[in-house]
DNA sequence: ATGAAAGCGCTAACAG
DNA sequence: CTGTTAGCGCTTTCAT
């Protein structure tokens, strides 16, 4: 079933029916109803390739994001999802783990596939990685902080200054050894994160021990593991914050392991905001990270960017506001929701 | 950079330039070694459409899940992921949310993708809808129970013996108000549960009042929204039986909200055994779904299917199996971990 | 408003 | 072993 047998049943020319579907405005009223109600009748899809071949439009966006078990990347690709269908894109869907080998891997597949855009989030790409995608006319958009230092079109939150907001409550809850447990990636974000947690304790006076900085896989197992360490040492810290709430459910693990209670002997906050951090026991304390709408942010930012391809040089930065969710596994009393 | 300028600069024909690229055995050994490396140099990649339009191989197959947001499909996802990359197969990700509409929309697209194969999960699609799928010579295996019952090759445990001995265990604990919740997706899987769950209070001679099977969307909130109708009622059960993990955490929210204890004042089983049924407090006991090596086994089944398009015929179906994890949940003593 | 025809970049007969 | 060439199905000038 091709576009030939369209125009032959219909008695048009193939030009035609090919206007029709991509041009209809220029196609006489009569004509268009009737190729398109044969169209219809005869269930013809256009060949996605033969298409692609001179058109170079796909109306496909490629969304890259670090990890499908972290449901903050879940929850943002579903706020990508819901856009890009609203627009009649197909989303392709890429999971890096982090591995910036991989996710260059990935990139290349976006591109062979001739995706009109790509949203990167917390990418591990360098500068000149994003180059090359650009180079090949295709739009970037990046949520979350990213590795390269590339100003491309981004949304993201103020990592840093959720971070130290964090760390500031747990400091007002009257804590002084405070640890902090941070994943291997994100790496820029987590830098930031570092970074605003430090600055939070300077401006307290308060020393981290260098042992009270540990870094581990961003996941729950990591989360157990980073906290193991930090329960072994000669003194173990009285709170902890932690770069992701995966790594903060992997500390409660460990916490309760070792027979310690929490908030009781040891305060934990966590950063995202992720369904399951209400569910836990007790409930836990966490920078709430406006996911979905980074998600769907971005996603509308790609397509103006996408559509605008003079105006490639405003270097629009979005950034949203992220807000502590103090819950019961802070000790600090249960103040929002 | 196209295959003509290759092989220009080669000195050869845009034969031998594809055919260095599809058969090279058919090629002298210099000359392919001279191409490649020119390949390589020049950074080209043989255009995507060009190639997909007259080969029909995209190197690609399509997953179907019904949702993102239940860990249980992301761990089959990366056990597909897993093994399609291995054999250098790339992986598109739909995801249905449980809606027959939506995951025909998602079929169409896979199907003008050309993808070589497809791996449907807990699919809600009829027989014809398969039928279709197969008659555009795209390979399909289930993975799950599905809606038709059209028999294509399938991996799945068996969703009813399981359901049915995690009731058994709640009789053996001494219950006998017990109640059921259920998700309205995936429908097939869950009706077996059902089923199974009803014939193991019968072999026991405990009736089930009909207020005690509730349905909701197979999500926490779902599961909250149904404990508390349970919770509502003039006799309240005992102990309740979900056809998820997700739905079983809803309703231990939902008891700690009205501060119920489990398993004190209510007794709970879940199915799935996502990684957070550990986590939680007390630790969920559930029926544990083999999920990656469904993905893995299913995606292998796959790539036979597609590589013996005449032994279509053998119906293949491989049932895995399941195991009851008595935790802390359901108040029977914890005795696997 | 419509049709004829020239590609898009690649693969696979077919011939040599 | 290699080159020539005819498509794959569609879009898009360029005429008419």
């Amino acid at each position: 079933m091709n576009i030939k047998e369209i125009a032959g049943r219909a008695g048009v020319s193939v030009a035609t029916v090919s206007r029709v579907l991509n041009h209809p405005e220029h196609v006489a009223e009569k004509t268009r109803e009737h190729v398109l109600s044969l169209i219809e009748e005869m269930g013809y899809k256009p060949n996605w390739f033969a298409r692609g071949l001179n058109s170079n439009r796909t109306y496909t966006i490629g969304l890259m994001i670090p990890n499908l078990l972290n449901p903050a990347y879940v929850e943002m690709a579903k706020g990508v999802e819901e856009i890009a269908s609203k627009r009649g894109y197909t989303t392709l869907l890429c999971v890096t783990v982090g591995d910036p080998q991989k996710e260059r891997k990935h990139v290349q597949t976006l591109m062979d596939r001739r995706v009109d855009g790509m949203l990167l989030v917390s990418s591990a790409l360098e500068d000149d990685d994003i180059f090359r995608i650009k180079e090949r006319g295709i739009s970037i958009v990046l949520v979350g902080e990213n590795k390269g230092n590339s100003k491309e079109p981004t949304v993201r939150i103020d990592c840093g200054e959720a971070a130290a907001n964090a760390a500031r409550h747990l400091l007002s809850c009257g804590y002084r050894e405070i640890a902090m447990v941070y994943g291997k990636s994100p790496e820029t974000e987590n830098q930031n994160k570092i970074c605003g947690f430090q600055r939070a304790l300077q401006e307290a006076s308060v020393a981290i021990p260098e042992e009270y900085l540990v870094c581990e896989k961003n996941t729950i197992e990591g989360g157990a593991a980073a906290a193991r360490k930090l329960f072994e040492l000669s003194s173990p810290p009285r709170a902890i914050f932690t770069s992701s709430d995966l790594l903060a459910l992997g500390v409660m693990e460990a916490a309760r392991e070792t027979g310690r209670s929490i908030p009781k002997d040891l305060a934990l906050v966590g950063f995202d905001n992720i369904r399951i951090a209400e569910l836990m026991e007790p409930r836990l304390s966490t920078v709430a990270k406006p996911l979905r709408r980074m998600g769907i942010y971005g996603t509308k930012l790609l397509f103006n960017v996408m559509e605008n391809i003079d105006d490639a040089s405003k270097k629009r930065e979005i950034v949203l506001k992220s807000k502590l969710k103090i819950r019961k596994s802070c000790g600090g009393g249960e103040k929002t929701p």
